[in-house]
RNA sequence: GUGCCUGUAGUUUAGUGGUAAAACUUCGGCUUGUGGAGCCGAUAUCGAGAGUUCAAUUCUCUCCAGGCACCCCA
């Protein structure tokens, strides 16, 4: 079942993938594909663009914009300096690399909206565990050059849509807004004056928030922060008119399209960034009694492009889910890839001759488009058969030296061992009313 | 970053203070026009390093990796 231990086998124990990084292939890559295709489909079909940003940023892109203070930040990001003496670093996140994209494109001037949805790995030193790597994967949605609340719907919606059509039933939403400049200095003059008066009934590591992130205090699950939140002042009850329109507006849309939500006030996102709308989307645990698992999350961030030094304010709202997660899911519908395909049938070649001519049969297959997986390295009937079964292809084609003289192959059924004889030129056609 | 548990062939497991056993897989050979049967053979410096010891895979320590919990998050 489950491996507990990952021993290296190459003599250079230098020579293994690092810590938390893994590779890709059979089921788990077919898995992933066919999730990515699946996800680009829906976010083409809502509207939505394709961009892909470097792995590597310079460090400001995120310590300006996800903020010190946060533990992507401060802990977890992998930083380098390259011989020129540039600070570069991994990307820990999407968001930042395309709101970047988007001043240093001038996007500004371009007709907003501009909606992108973008994949690919990201990166955080954080200690592994299952469901969570070092590189891992994300995909994106995220609509920039619009504050209003129908942007946050759309983005919402897609990126439930694309949960969805992964297999995900019963997904819970929390959502909350912690409101803009205008609203949130005085919530934030509220609530640390809160705290200063309750800060001996503080955790130890929330009494140390309080000076630098006092907002995650709300999300603490110290049991005795906790019990300190009940009474806490909420964002909610501090937004202002346009925040609260906004606020509202969002949740008659999520009603509208049926996107059953949660309203948690204590939910406030590990990155500053945020404005307004914040969510976080949750899956039932894997385990018996384990906590529910968070496969996706974003919300507004109607500053970060100012924060990134365009001149003018880019309001902006995202959704960004963990493919990793969704993937290695119980409800993952293991969506199969179409562009890079599974083979359904073995090609089996016997004789001499008929090795002979076997290259030219895959590409009038290959011309065809039919993937095919081939057992030339063998000779024995009973072998390439057995290979055949044991890779689970439903069909084998087989082409001997009796076929080669005739210009037939022999169309096998794995399943029943059925098998029909099939003139080349009759192949391709045939092919087709096998699916 | 902290704590706990784990680490024997590709996989799943035995085993012992005197350098390792089995099954399956894989590869090679014999066979060979229909699901690989059968037979023969090959594959482990027992995660790495150090220490204790006449001797360590087996004991101790450190490191590494994996799992779990915390932190945090996707």
């Amino acid at each position: 079942m489950k491996k507990t231990h990952k021993n290296i086998k190459t003599k250079n124990k230098d020579i293994a993938s690092p810590k938390g990084m893994r590779d890709l292939m059979n089921e788990a890559y077919y898995n992933f594909q066919g999730f990515f295709e699946k996800a680009q489909e829906v976010a083409v079909y809502y509207g939505f663009k394709p961009i892909d940003t470097p792995l590597l940023e310079h460090r400001e892109t995120f310590t300006t914009s996800i903020g010190a203070g946060t533990d992507i930040v401060d802990k977890e990001m992998y930083t380098l300096k390259t011989k020129g003496g540039d600070h570069l670093a991994l990307r820990p996140e999407h968001t930042a690399p395309l709101v970047r994209a988007y001043i240093e494109h001038g996007m500004q001037n371009m007709p907003q909206p501009l909606m992108f949805y973008q994949y690919g790995p990201v990166f955080r030193h954080d200690n592994p565990q299952h469901g969570r790597y070092r590189q891992f994967w994300q995909f994106d949605v995220d609509a920039l050059g619009s504050e209003k609340s129908i942007m946050d719907a759309l983005v919402i919606k897609t990126g439930m849509t694309i949960l969805e059509e992964a297999g995900a039933h019963n997904l819970s939403v929390d959502i909350n807004s912690i409101g803009d400049k205008e609203c949130r200095s005085g919530y934030m003059r509220e609530l640390i004056s809160y705290y200063r008066k309750h800060i001996h009934d503080l955790g130890i590591i929330d009494r140390e928030r309080l000076k630098i992130n006092p907002l995650r205090i709300l999300d603490s699950k110290d049991p005795k922060t906790k019990e300190v939140n009940e009474n806490a002042p909420d964002s909610i009850s501090f937004l202002c008119a346009a925040c609260k329109k906004h606020f509202k507006e969002v949740l008659e849309y999520l009603e509208e399209m049926n996107i059953e939500y949660k309203i948690n006030k204590n939910l406030v996102r590990g990155l500053s960034y945020y404005t307004r709308t914040v969510f976080e989307v949750y899956t039932d645990s894997e385990e018996e009694n384990g906590l529910p698992v968070q496969i996706a999350s974003g919300g507004r961030y109607d500053y970060l492009a100012h924060q990134l030094g365009s001149k003018k304010d880019v309001p902006a709202v995202g959704f960004s889910m963990g493919v990793d997660r969704i993937v290695e899911s119980k409800w993952y519908k293991k969506l199969s890839p179409r562009i890079i395909k599974k083979p359904k049938i073995c090609f089996i070649q016997l004789g001499t001759e008929a090795k002979l001519k076997s290259l030219n049969i895959i590409e009038i297959l290959r011309k065809a488009h039919v993937p095919i997986t081939q057992s030339l390295s063998r000779d024995s009937l009973g072998s390439q058969l057995g290979i055949a079964e044991k890779l689970a292809i439903p069909y084998a084609i087989i082409f001997g030296v009796k076929e080669a003289l005739e210009n037939s192959v022999i169309v096998r059924d794995m399943s029943n061992r059925s098998q029909e004889t099939v003139k080349l030129n009759k192949l391709l056609e045939y092919l087709k009313e096998l699916k």
